[in-house]
RNA sequence: GAAGGUGUAGCUCAGCUGGUAGAGCAGCGGACUUUUAAUCCGUUGGUCGUGGGUUCGAUUCCCGCCACCUUCACCA
């Protein structure tokens, strides 16, 4: 038996009161006429019209024979009023037992109180969900119009553990939430009206391959196989561009073993996109426009502020190549350089760099410590090193380059993307190359997958590919300082 | 995995150099039929994250453990 502290005792003798007043407090339905929003939008035509709306009750303030309350339904909050000599004794008696945090129905009528707030007078009230758990009170001041937020819902803990309650309770988080499913409509929006096709692919997947990434493991008992959450979508969907299709994407979960931080959740959220007969090129000028675009219609503005800093979406973006990108932060001009001079200069720049440490690991080192941190604005970064990018196709003129672009926002990636390679002797070769990591120790070494370069040797017509954080975009388009604050449950230790 | 920070009532937080705890809101009782952070009077509620240690005595000092946050590492 649950410990009950004094407020959860009080709400179940309550439920007692209800049983001899022949209540049932979980009640079967309530039909609504309209939602709160609704109601104070319209209130003039609305006057002398019997209304029905329903939600949980935020807030009462009670004076004898008559109390006022504020009920939230998914719209918005709206005042209710209940009289005594409106609702009868008996109906009364039932509203005294309410309390913050029950869910009721409510029929009555529009007024505007002398304050100037559109209010529902209640000619009847009901139960419908009783509440046996204290709520945390937040209380709302309008004030200038806006709602200044007292003793608000904090504890981080608590709000990502029982994320119902902050939703209940904590007006912009439920605002947070219904951008993120925005954001992700109108991607799939952009996405159909240019004919791509959205499909599905495997999570359980027997190699695990088309990122860097330690996986999760997992065993079907019947196969008696081990199978492995998936990293990445993208060698599956290349192989339904070989299928033929011209243009198809997934939205969906990835997962990887790795830490969890501000910026990381072991499972997220990633567009893939894969178009044929189109190179890197075409996939920036997609991204740039396709993101644009969100931004008009979540935002109504490419200018958005995150973190105190203005982010301006509005196309054209900087294009700068990985070199020179370089070149430009550190002074260094790195492109030839042998890996012992690669480490040497890595470490006059007091990067984390070591002996051992191939030159593309050395690169990505400076480029994340010295270069990534200056791209505030939406930037294309350009044309990788080959040893970074197992999967991308050779750049058509700059040796020992590919030609892939990673798109930086706030100092952060959010988005990658190459001219896929399709030639399946040179994708045969740097697995081989990957193999070779392994052996070495690399844990995220990409793994030879037989079936993927037998789809290639069939002919997969010149392709562009995209990955997109759909997490990390919407904390830019919602000023969220942690991943967790737009995943609704995060990966938590259990309690 | 490492370092730093935090953990006190349902919620938001006080609590000094050690003497076993307070406030506001919520709850409960009372007054109040246009209040809105309602107001006024009264009042309940705590194994002070957890387990040890030091001490006559620990919420307070020390150590271990747990959870969360931040930074770092791995990664996107």
């Amino acid at each position: 038996m649950e410990d009950l502290n004094e407020v959860m005792k009080v709400r179940r003798a309550k439920l007692d009161k209800l049983a001899e007043m022949n209540v049932n407090p979980f009640a079967y339905r309530f039909e609504r006429t309209h939602h709160a929003r609704e109601v104070i939008a319209r209130h003039t035509e609305l006057e002398n019209q019997v209304l029905r709306l329903a939600g949980r009750i935020m807030a009462v303030r009670r004076m004898g024979k008559a109390a006022f309350a504020h009920i939230m339904d998914s719209s918005d909050r709206i005042q209710i009023y209940v009289r005594l000599d409106q609702v009868g004794e008996a109906a009364y008696e039932l509203f005294k037992l309410f309390d913050i945090g029950d869910i009721i129905g409510v029929e009555g009528t529009v007024f505007v109180t002398h304050s100037g707030e559109v209010s529902l007078l209640a000619a009847k009230v009901e139960l419908l969900s009783k509440n046996l758990r204290p709520l945390p009170v937040v209380k709302e001041k309008i004030e200038n119009g806006k709602a200044v937020t007292y003793d608000a819902f904090a504890d981080t803990e608590l709000r990502y553990r029982q994320r119902y309650v902050d939703l209940i309770v904590n007006r912009p988080v439920r605002e947070v939430f219904i951008k993120r499913s925005q954001i992700i409509s109108a991607m799939r929006r952009y996405l159909d009206s240019r004919g791509y096709l959205e499909v599905e692919t495997p999570v359980l997947q027997p190699l695990y391959g088309g990122a860097a990434a330690r996986p999760f493991t997992t065993h079907h008992n019947t196969l008696d196989l081990t199978l492995y959450l998936r990293i990445a979508d993208e060698l599956y969907l290349k192989r339904l561009i070989v299928g033929g299709y011209e243009g198809v994407y997934e939205i969906s979960k990835d997962f990887r073993n790795e830490g969890i931080d501000r910026t990381h959740n072991p499972e997220f959220t990633m567009m893939e996109l894969y178009v044929a007969y189109e190179d890197y090129h075409f996939m920036m000028n997609l991204v740039e426009e396709m993101i644009t675009t969100l931004a008009q219609q979540i935002n109504g503005s490419t200018k958005t502020i995150y973190q105190g800093q203005e982010i301006d979406f509005a196309a054209p973006w900087p294009r700068i190549t990985f070199y020179d990108a370089l070149k430009k932060y550190t002074g260094h001009d790195l492109r030839g350089k042998t890996t012992a001079e690669l480490l040497h200069i890595g470490k006059t720049l007091h990067c984390e760099v070591e002996e051992g440490m191939n030159s593309g690991k050395i690169l990505d080192e400076i480029m994340k410590e010295k270069v990534e941190p200056h791209f505030m604005q939406p930037t294309f970064l350009c044309d990788y090193p080959v040893e970074l990018s197992p999967l991308a196709k050779k750049h058509r003129s700059e040796e020992g380059l590919v030609e892939r672009f990673e798109c930086f926002v706030a100092g952060r990636e959010i988005a990658n993307a190459f001219s896929e390679l399709n030639d399946p002797i040179d994708q045969r070769k740097r697995f081989e190359a990957q193999a070779a990591m392994a052996d070495a120790g690399d844990e995220e070494a990409h793994q030879l997958d037989e079936d993927f370069l037998r789809a290639l040797e069939y002919g997969m017509p010149p392709t562009t590919g995209l990955g997109m954080g759909i997490d990390r975009l919407t904390m830019l388009f919602t000023d969220a300082a942690s991943i967790r604050d737009v995943i609704f449950f995060p990966t938590m230790r259990p309690e």
